[in-house]
DNA sequence: CTCTTGTTAGATGTTGACACCCATCATAAA
DNA sequence: TTTATGATGGGTGTCAACATCTAACAAGAG
């Protein structure tokens, strides 16, 4: 495996292997239930294996990695139960955060929504898909953000992490057209300031992604 | 402080080490703030400083510790604006799991949950508050394991955790017989196969929780 | 007196080494 | 052939030592 670390002097090494193992996990580099050796990893950067390890500590907790004692660690695998069970809490508490928005979104943000709605619809017509995948992040990070809950926006932002590498397979597969129509009645339900409304439709948009997911991806990688 | 540490000779150092910081936090002895020494707590139980680092790290991501990089680690403080927020997301995720749950709960489900809250009521009275946490705990699982979404189990049982040293606050405080009552009406909803009220009735548990938390407890303690 | 600049003690980050455990394979017994 | 037993090679858990950094205090300049 190709990782990329970049060794920056004011961060800890263990930092430095954490992300870039993160990353790569996200990003599919490395596949679900690939075992890790740490001496591999350690003298591949030419570093010893304390760090290494103590990043695998960090990344098991976060869920990317699983650490079996004097077993090792091998990337986590997630089932299609697991990509399912995600989706489900998404719906709830992004519908939730959606909620609380509704009465607390700035013009600015609506702005901010509707020009990164746009701007994905441009990208992904010119396949684009890595920043059609960010453009949706970001969409979505407006409002969970801005319905105040902090915790809710970390957890989410831990969630959607978590499971990027399924995430992403869905615009890669260009079936971002039904999210961009779905974020326009988001923004619409906004700006009539229809709280209820706009927690379905955000909730009906995770529910959309998880079938397209289920039916339409993991059905075929199989 | 006093941890009391099982070094079992099948766990790994780490493991027992974690586990009892984390014990310790949850039950309130590690106040948030304090600071945490590596060399301290490794002469303590008479271990190197590398299984203590792991658990530092392990913990700092299951949200109890905080740990910055070479300035050590302290208790996670926990603001009220944490707490609250802590139980909003408890209500939205708690309700979703009552929902799903109303629809598969067994009969031996229902019967175990009637128990667990008799025995609640028998040792409130007794005043064995730590009991009494214990099976509002175990009460909760039972529905939200039934509701067969794994991750959102598992996801409530790590907030829970986090939060427990506010949440057990409530029971110490003699503060029961509210959740007691609103138990028996989710135990009613349940029975009618009443899903959307019991899903109701779940969320008001938790703001419940979060009110009485919020004024009684938290108000009192500055 | 306040702010800045060494200085120093203590803590954290990292290393290399060692003991122990697990999986694997070879050998032997059934 | 199949199962059981026991080497062995590699990996993991832990340690002690060293390098580096932080925080606290002392001394000096403004």
């Amino acid at each position: 495996m190709q990782l990329s670390v970049k060794i920056n002097k004011n961060r800890t090494l263990r930092e430095s292997i954490a992300d870039a193992l993160r990353d790569s996990i996200m990003q599919g580099q490395l596949k679900p239930g690939v075992k890790i050796s740490e001496p591999a990893l350690a003298s591949q950067f030419g570093i010893s294996r304390t760090p290494v390890r103590e990043a695998f500590r960090q990344l098991d907790s976060e869920g990317f990695l699983q650490v079996l004692p004097r077993r090792g660690a091998r990337v986590a695998p997630l089932s299609e139960k697991d990509v399912r069970e995600f989706y489900e809490i998404k719906a709830e508490l992004e519908s939730y955060a959606a909620r609380l928005a509704a009465l607390r979104l700035t013009s600015k943000d609506m702005e901010r929504m509707e020009a990164l709605n746009n701007q994905m619809e441009k990208c992904h017509h010119q396949k684009d898909y890595k920043k059609v995948f960010n453009l949706h992040n970001e969409f979505h990070e407006v409002f969970i953000r801005a319905c105040g809950n902090d915790q809710l926006h970390q957890l989410l932002k831990m969630l959607a992490n978590k499971f990027q590498r399924f995430r992403i397979l869905l615009t890669i597969a260009g079936k971002s057209e039904g999210s961009i129509s779905q974020h326009r009645e988001i923004i619409e339900a906004f700006r009539k300031k229809a709280a209820d409304e706009a927690a379905r439709l955000v909730a009906e948009n995770a529910i959309f992604g998880k079938e397209v997911i289920i039916s339409e991806i993991l059905g075929e990688m199989q």
